[in-house]
DNA sequence: CAAATTCCTACTAATTTAGTCGGAAATACA
DNA sequence: TGTATTTCCGACTAAATTAGTAGGAATTTG
C-alpha cells in the first residue's frame, strides 16, 4: 500500500502555490528547481491539476500557476485524486464485480477502507496545512536559499506600479 | 494511492485459511483454483506470510497451510505489511530525510496518514471478518461449487480417529 | 517407492511510473 | 514588431515494480 510520487509531488507543489498565494503566480521552473522535479514532469502533473480545476495557468513572462480557489477550499483528497487518478483500494473500482462477476469476500473491507481513506484526506485542506506553526518560517528559509521570495500582495502591486511608471 | 494485488491476494487467502481453520490445512492448489491466482505466485506470497509467522506449512499429502495463531490474533495490517512490504506512504520510509537530507514540508502529513492507515487496518482481525453475517454461508456455497468442504472440527477429528484405527 | 505437497531460485512479461524531447501558443515588455 | 518567458501539448524512452512462469529439491504420507 503506497502513495506514488505523483500524489506526493502534487500535494507538495500545491502547498508551494498556497504558501506563495499572495505573491502572484508561481512558475513551474521555480518548483522544479526547488524540489528537484523535472520541469516536463511537473507540466504533466499540472495539466491534470488544471483539468480538475484546482489551479489555473497564466502564460507569458511573469506568468505561472495559481490556486483556482482559496486554499481553505482545496483538500488533499482532491489533489491526490486529480494527479494519481483515484483514492480507491478495491480491485473492481467499487463496481462489485471483483470475482467472476460477483463481489469477492473481501469487497466490503476494501470499500470501507477506501471510504475512510478518502474521508481522512478530504478533511485536510491546504490552508490547514500551510497555517501549521513553523511551516511559513521554514518556507521563507528555503526560499532564501533558493533565491525565491514570498512577497506580500501589497509589495507585489507596488513593484508592478513602479514598473509601469518606469515604462511610461 | 492503491493497494497492490499482493495485499489483496494475501488478505483474501488468509481469510480462506481462517474460514477453513477447523478443517485441517488448506492447500495452495485449492486457493489457486478457487480464486484464480497462479499456484507459483501464491507460493511466493505464502513464503512471506510464513517468514512473518502468520501461517505454517505442512508438507506432504494431506498437508497445506494453516494459521499460526487464532484468527482473532491476526489483523489485516500485519498481513498487508507481510506481503506488501509496508503500510507507509512517506517517501523516506519515515526516516525524515525526504528532501536533501531534511524533512520535506509534507513529511508530517504522510506520517500521520500512514499512522491512521495502520491503526485502521490493525483494528480489523481475521476473526471479525470471518464472523460477519453471511460470510460463512457464502463460503459454504462457494466451496460446494468448487468441490471443497468446510468440516466442523469434531467431524475432522472423527475422520482422523478412523484413519488411525484403520492404520493400526 | 510414488504421490502430494511445501519450499526455493531464477527467469520473463506486462504494466506503471518517471522522465525526456521538441515544439506550438500566448503574453509581457522593449 | 520581435524576443524572451511561460504555459500547453503529444509522442517517445527508461527504469522500476508487479505479476506470472518454470523447473526442480525437500519432506511427508501411505
Amino acid at each position: 500500500m503506497r502513495l506514488s510520487t505523483k500524489g506526493r509531488y502534487g500535494v507538495t507543489a500545491m502547498m508551494d502555490l498556497a504558501i506563495h498565494d499572495n505573491a502572484g503566480p508561481v512558475t513551474l521552473a521555480d518548483i522544479s528547481q526547488c524540489q528537484g522535479i523535472s520541469l516536463s514532469y511537473l507540466e504533466q502533473l499540472f495539466a491534470k491539476l488544471r483539468k480538475n480545476n484546482l489551479v489555473e495557468g497564466v502564460r507569458g513572462p511573469g506568468g505561472g500557476y495559481r490556486l483556482s480557489r482559496p486554499a481553505d477550499q482545496i483538500n488533499v483528497a482532491e489533489i491526490i485524486s486529480a494527479v494519481d487518478e483515484k483514492v480507491d483500494v478495491t480491485k473492481c473500482s467499487n463496481q462489485g464485480d471483483c470475482q467472476n462477476g460477483e463481489r469477492c469476500l473481501t469487497h466490503d473491507l476494501w470499500t470501507e477502507l477506501s471510504d475512510r481513506l478518502y474521508t481522512f484526506l478530504s478533511g485536510i485542506t491546504l490552508a490547514q496545512f500551510v497555517n501549521r506553526p513553523g511551516i511559513h518560517e521554514l518556507a521563507i528559509q528555503r526560499d532564501k536559499i533558493n533565491g525565491r521570495f514570498i512577497l506580500a500582495r501589497r509589495q507585489a502591486e507596488m513593484l508592478n506600479q513602479n514598473r509601469h511608471q518606469q515604462s511610461n
